[in-house]
DNA sequence: TAAGTATATATCTATTTGCGTATTTATGCA
DNA sequence: TGCATAAATACGCAAATAGATATATACTTA
């Protein structure tokens, strides 16, 4: 990320901002396994149709997610896996950041 | 990533939140080489101090840059650098992207 | 102690974001 | 063709976000 522009740096946190939302996300661990049509993505989350296809619609504009027309039904399903391995990434680091609370607090703790 | 509760979600957001504002990563940029105090990183970015403050208080309740304070200074520094591991997966998952989008347009290019 | 400098915070404003609702669009089927 | 269903979008609203400005706090030094 060293020596991005500006314009640059607004795309990267245009990324980051993608994955900023806990319903997007929500999206993205339901189609860890499969692919799923809108109706089923409704069900298996907490958002109405519209939330969910307004989510996936910005997922897909940065080509997280992959959508497909079939008949009457858009299937939906990710485009790159990488995704994944970046949001374990960030669960690591937040358990990274407890772990070192903790420490800071295991004087109180004995 | 899989698994989490939506509390747990929200946290995962929370921290891919704090990295999708291009100021912030434009601070964090700085601050790979090299510690810098408040004053330090106005000049080095084009923020105001009041904003450039408040970007770092963020960072710092999430473990992301900490804090030092030396004399009349406060010094900021990278408290987790794994941090420029996920931005760099990110412009990964960026530049993947715009290859992906070109090999669609190709057949134009020709 | 008084003045100066560095940093943090409070307040206000403009913008963005996400949601609910209603409507539109597209497709399949009787 | 008319209707039903799936998905996308338009609109209005409330909450969150980031910035500018002003003020407060803390520390250094004359």
């Amino acid at each position: 990320m060293e020596g991005l522009s500006p314009d640059n740096l607004t795309q990267v946190a245009t990324y980051f901002k993608a994955l900023s939302e806990p319903n997007r996300l929500q999206i993205l661990n339901c189609l860890r396994q499969d692919e799923h049509n809108l109706t089923e993505l409704v069900q298996l989350t907490t958002s109405s149709p519209a939330n969910v296809s307004r989510h996936l619609a910005q997922l897909c504009s940065l080509g997280i997610v992959e959508r497909q027309s079939r008949g009457n039904n858009a299937f939906f399903k990710i485009a790159d896996p990488a995704i994944y391995e970046l949001c374990d990434f960030v669960c690591d680091c937040i358990a990274r950041n407890i772990e070192n609370q903790n420490k800071k607090q295991q004087a109180f703790l004995k």
